[in-house]
DNA sequence: CGATACATATCAAGCGTTCGATATGAAATA
DNA sequence: TATTTCATATCGAACGCTTGATATGTATCG
């Protein structure tokens, strides 16, 4: 038989289906321009793929791969400061030509997940389990006495979800030269969150 | 001549097309699929817009306007207090069905916005124009002593604004029994900016 | 050989758009 | 008022094209 890597030939797929969307969207990502832009035949596709639903949901899910693995990259083991916590927002945002691309697809997601409830029940998964763990870390600030703890660890998780993602889609609108500035009132705010800030006469130490 | 108001009738077919974009999607709405749902022939469709692009951006325009309006119709001449600002930031989000029909269009709108450049020129100027209304009621808040001051009113005004997108896609991801709960920890955020609140022990009137 | 990988050709379905035919009702005419 | 005129409004069939899917043929390699 002649060797080649199944799970890597289908994650090619996968990537070029993702640049496609993240360029020139849902729409036009079609079996034949896939296949020109892999340089390749459209019978290969369905040789991996056994419908386009799945190539979709295959480019869906290595873009929201990548954006969790660059997160987790940005994350440190053992005792988390606050310091920390900020470049790990920050790889979690569309700044640099990579994660914009990946940001690009997981937004065409978030739309298509409105009319398929299959990626609508994956999504909501996915998201009530990434709060637990960022949940998790704030509680660990709180205790630490790195963060506020008059706002619950739920409220703060929350409140940062919603907004990393309002940020993204609004970054991914415009030129990288603004992104950088844009998101730096993201970090104005959780300095906020500073114990000292936010007390600076009461329980002084 | 026969009378037929034309704005009105293209608001018609605009409303339509909305509602099959929310309940099934954008790839859903072909002319074939909006004319069944208004009752009429795909040849009246033509007859009002000289393209289905048109008839997509005029429904993405007819949702836009909506929320606008609700949020107008919240809002109180004069003095502003913070109390009067939740009720239009409730307005904002999609809590009913009206407003939840309303979102998954813009949702849709912001996908569609990525890859079409007038779409996105427009979402971006409006979005500047709303920033800098929103600015000026946050500052007016400031200097009334409703408002913390020592947080930049461009920076509030910033993260309310990719805050509350971020969660108007997070609500219409869920059932509405779930959604008045989870827009309570914005609130619960927003008090947080109360100046008494921060300054407990400091400059006490 | 025999299985795998890929290319090519083809299909039916669905798309947006076009267009001639028809229905409607206000204005023009007598 | 009765009749004609005609722009407007609507219809629905048909067109050309693209889509995802698939069936068939061919090369490659263990």
């Amino acid at each position: 038989m002649r060797k080649v890597d199944h799970d890597s030939r289908r994650e090619e797929v996968a990537e070029a289906a993702a640049r496609l969307i993240a360029e020139k969207g849902l729409e036009a990502l079609t079996t034949r321009a896939l296949a020109k832009s892999l340089g390749c035949s459209i019978g290969v596709l369905s040789h991996y793929f056994s419908s386009k639903e799945e190539i979709v949901i295959a480019a869906f899910r290595w873009a929201d791969q990548r954006i969790d693995l660059r997160m987790q990259e940005a994350s440190v083991q053992g005792n988390l400061s606050l310091d920390h916590f900020f470049p790990i927002i920050k790889a979690g945002l569309p700044l640099d030509e990579e994660s914009d691309l990946e940001w690009r697809v997981r937004l065409n997601l978030h739309t298509f997940a409105l009319t398929h409830d299959d990626s609508l029940q994956a999504e909501l998964e996915k998201n009530t389990q990434n709060r637990e763990l960022m949940r998790v870390m704030i509680a660990s600030l709180q205790t630490q006495g790195e963060l506020r703890d008059d706002v619950s660890a739920e409220d703060i998780t929350n409140n940062a979800f919603d907004l990393v993602i309002g940020m993204a889609k609004n970054l991914v609108m415009r030129p990288f030269s603004e992104r950088e500035e844009r998101a730096e009132y993201l970090f104005r705010m959780i300095e906020q969150l500073r114990p000292e800030k936010r007390r600076p006469s009461s329980t002084k130490a």
